[in-house]
DNA sequence: TATATTAATCGTAATATTGCAATATATGCA
DNA sequence: TGCATATATTGCAATATTACGATTAATATA
């Protein structure tokens, strides 16, 4: 139904889902990538190096901002985005565990 | 419109994405953990353990599958589902790519 | 104050995702 | 063959996501 069923999951499982939706389209991506590559950034850059209209990645970028993984600041009239460290170090934290999980049982079955 | 624009992103950026995308949901997290903790599964298991309906589980391997994370072969009148290790490890040479990106300019903006 | 600039919000169309009932398929066994 | 078990597929309803034009809000400057 297009809905998530949150509530029969742990709390660590669906944060790794949260954070992993918010990876899950790659203009998010690029953003993050780009504020990590310049380190401070006006909106009005990234519509010009994402490639897609205004409206498009102040959406992207207010998702990435709730998740607490970048902050702004007001800078004149434009609007200063860069990365939030600790959150995102908190959030490498959750990623890592889920992704270095090893097998317990070496002895792979198929 | 729904649909994401592809074309304009590095490969790079699709495949963190595409990855993330499949991580995006706790229900494949959970499957993914599960299959990890025993290493190997059948979609019986799953479905008792995880609490979604049949066909659901279904879909979710069916994703899981479709990306290489997992794989699958036919024990009997069940299926053996259990991580792929190889490309496994290849997803993760992606993503931390992604995750542990660092500024490159140590002073912060805001 | 009027105008320009920049980013956020609103509204909406198109598409994707999630979940499940019903059904189909495939294998094992009596 | 016929039945039981296990998983996949189909079809559909509900909801979410993506994208953008139009508009709004906020600030800077002439």
């Amino acid at each position: 139904m297009g809905i998530t069923k949150t509530e029969i999951f742990t709390d660590q499982q669906n944060q790794v889902a949260t954070f992993a939706k918010a990876f899950g389209h790659p203009a998010r991506v690029a953003i993050l990538q780009h504020l990590f590559k310049i380190n401070a950034c006006i909106c009005g850059d990234l519509v010009e190096v994402i490639g897609l209209a205004q409206p498009t990645i102040s959406q992207h970028l207010k998702e990435l901002k709730n998740l607490g993984l970048i902050k702004g600041s007001i800078e004149g009239t434009s609007i200063c985005y860069c990365i939030h460290p600790e959150n995102w170090a908190a959030m490498k934290a959750v990623m890592n565990q889920f992704l270095n999980q090893d097998l317990e049982n070496k002895t792979n079955c198929c």
